[in-house]
DNA sequence: ACCCAGGGTCATA
DNA sequence: TATGACCATGGG
């Protein structure tokens, strides 16, 4: 069940974007943990201060899931200082890598159907769907649609959703929309992240940011 | 001074 | 199930 999402426009949006903006390259990170810390430390945070924030980790050769458990609590909370909830996000840090360590890293979670994973994931305390996609697509590359709250926006634009349907009913409708390929949705996300930066840098805003007015870059990717 | 950012949890009704 | 409070830094 569950509403079906036109597949010609979902795909044909993909192609507008790219063309305007290019491939993203996603997710920007060295390795698969990285992605994984990242994917933790942006949740409601703007990006330039999650990259202080591992750069502080990196700088303190605390990039890992040993060294993140090793360290003070209080150590790390400095260390994620600049991405803000510092607190919190040191307590999320912490119960992630302590079931990342305890299922064996990353090779061995790697052998896990992706149901399983997210399954998994989601029992962790501080992660919820949007960053468990996260990691499952960028981290572990599998075929999942991460909806945040630009997808949601764009959408809604666009004409073809309400805009407050659960986040598992759209997951699967745009899952639905497309080919399964990893790559594809990797690609998708990365885009639509790029173009609401872009459009808010250009205040006042469009509506794929706050919902205000139209954008001038509107017309970029089209209204249909 | 206000708005918001690549969310999630928990208490309450 | 559905809101509301809370977490907190930094740029526009």
């Amino acid at each position: 069940m569950g509403s079906t999402l036109p597949s010609r426009r979902v795909r044909s949006i993909f192609q507008r974007l790219l063309a305007h903006y290019g491939p993203q390259n996603w997710w920007p990170g060295e390795t698969p943990f990285e992605i994984m810390v990242g994917a933790v430390l942006t949740q409601n945070t703007a990006w330039i201060n999650v990259e202080r924030a591992i750069a502080n980790l990196n700088a303190n050769a605390a990039l890992s899931p040993e060294r993140i458990l090793a360290v003070e609590p209080a150590q790390l909370a400095e260390w994620l200082h600049p991405s803000g909830y510092f607190n919190i996000k040191a307590k999320r840090l912490r119960n992630f890598c302590r079931w990342y360590q305890a299922q064996g890293g990353y090779s061995a979670l790697s052998l896990w159907s992706t149901d399983q994973l997210r399954h998994a994931l989601l029992a962790v305390n501080g992660i919820g769907p949007e960053t468990a996609d996260d990691i499952l697509l960028y981290a572990f590359e599998r075929p999942v649609f991460v909806i945040d709250a630009y997808t949601r926006r764009l959408f809604a634009r666009m004409g073809l959703i309400q805009g407050d349907e659960g986040y598992e009913h759209l997951r699967r409708a745009l899952e639905r929309s497309l080919d399964c390929d990893a790559a594809v949705f990797n690609e998708y996300h990365a885009l639509i992240v790029a173009h609401a930066k872009n459009i808010c840098r250009v205040r006042p805003y469009c509506k794929l940011c706050t919902f205000r007015k139209a954008c001038p870059s509107a017309a970029a990717i089209g209204n249909d």
